[in-house]
DNA sequence: AACCCGCATTGAAATATTTCAATCCTGCAA
DNA sequence: TTGCAGGATTGAAATATTTCAATGCGGGTT
């Protein structure tokens, strides 16, 4: 079976002092007092891809810190239409809502492999009550998702499909450190742009013939970068 | 002249602890000690429809709660596309993002007659410091701007144009407490809606056609909800 | 190697939206 | 009251997208 979690490598607080992306996570700030308050288990969970770590609707015991891959949020409409409403990559928080006790937005499932550290929501509400440092880069999380969330709305959602496309692997291969991003399949480039899945199809289908995108092995791919730009910004 | 800033009645923070809608703003959990704080000038300032609060791309001295009325926020493409990606009503906060130092993301412009208190920079990040209930308000805020981007995303930007009209009429009905609610031009809906203004005027006008939708004076309008809702829910 | 399965691609017809231009309203000013 | 200005509405032609059905392709399995 796929789509299950298969691995609960590290339990507890103290790895996080000695993270590797501290920096990037949400305890940068935190010094070794902090730590020492927190009692309740911090486990780091890998995900396969296409798994599911919570449901639009759920109860949210936890916040996920991202430490690595891609996990989409999508919503449902009464209607049954879909549609994902952001993407999230490392040092990017999962299940914000939870923070005020609200029940999950969205769905959050794994593009790729994950791996994701899983806070108990009482470490957050119990830090944030004694460690100004937390707030900050609390408010730095929710500042991001939201400015993520606005440009979702005037970059993906707006114009020609063509261009929603073009803006859309523009965006993955900014996020992306290395020269190759993650492709996501033409049906989740579809959801992210409000197109049907055979639009973003003829579109990254005309792309790859100008020679403007080149898909590598497995999901990956490279992109001219500035060609695009010229062409539809 | 229209469209700038008529009056600003009151300053100072001692009217913050009697402002009539105390329980829907920023300061609603401070108590009396956190008030004497505040040694900044708060200003209560009223607009005229029209009026642009701060530019993108501004320096952001001030943060300001909506008092009453609508503000929309508008983010332009570099290609000169602009995009209405939420609008602010009594409670909610403009400027957000100075609060991390950054820039305006947005125009930030009244639909109508609006009020709101203009709070430097400097008082919010004092009081954070010192008063957590203020985070809380803060941390709710930010969370409510953020599912309303989400849905902003998945009911207006999704679905065909009549639907998005639909979706928008009912959301601003909702939002409303009178039975009638601010019906914005035809453009603004194009804005939002990531339409073209003929194609909201159209949508708007089969509404009016079938009885769905009655403009009353001025820019008010009422709908008929449960029947829009059969329709395209 | 042959076969499958799950995407991706493609084409053609059916729809929907945009574009562009003309016309209609309505509130306001003279 | 008349006239004007700024939106709103409408129609017809040009485009773009969706729909639906067929076909292609690549990786993994037997």
């Amino acid at each position: 079976m796929k789509n299950k979690q298969i691995e609960k490598a590290w339990r507890g607080a103290d790895r996080c002092k000695k993270c590797a992306i501290r920096h990037l996570v949400l305890f940068s700030d935190l010094d070794h007092e902090d730590f020492d308050r927190i009692h309740h288990p911090i486990d780091d969970i890998e995900y396969q891809p296409g798994s599911r770590l919570y449901h639009q609707g759920d109860e949210m015991p936890f916040v996920y810190t991202v430490r690595s891959g891609l996990i989409k949020l999508v919503q449902r409409l009464p209607n049954g239409d879909r549609r994902i409403v952001r993407l999230l990559s490392q040092g990017d928080l999962a299940g914000l809502e939870s923070l005020n006790g609200q029940i999950a937005d969205h769905d959050a499932i794994t593009l790729d492999n994950v791996r994701v550290c899983r806070i108990p929501r009482s470490v957050i509400n119990t830090l944030q009550r004694d460690t100004p440092n937390l707030h900050a880069a609390l408010i730095r999380r929710w500042q991001k998702a939201l400015s993520g969330a606005d440009s979702w709305i005037t970059k993906l959602s707006t114009g020609h499909a063509r261009v929603r496309v073009a803006r859309l692997l523009l965006l993955m291969d900014q996020a992306s450190t290395d020269d190759c991003f993650f492709l996501p399949t033409r049906d989740d480039m579809g959801a992210m742009l409000g197109i049907t899945t055979e639009s973003a199809s003829k579109a990254t289908a005309e792309f790859k013939r100008q020679g403007w995108l080149k898909p590598l092995s497995q999901n990956r791919a490279w992109i001219d970068a500035d060609e695009l730009k010229k062409q539809f910004d």
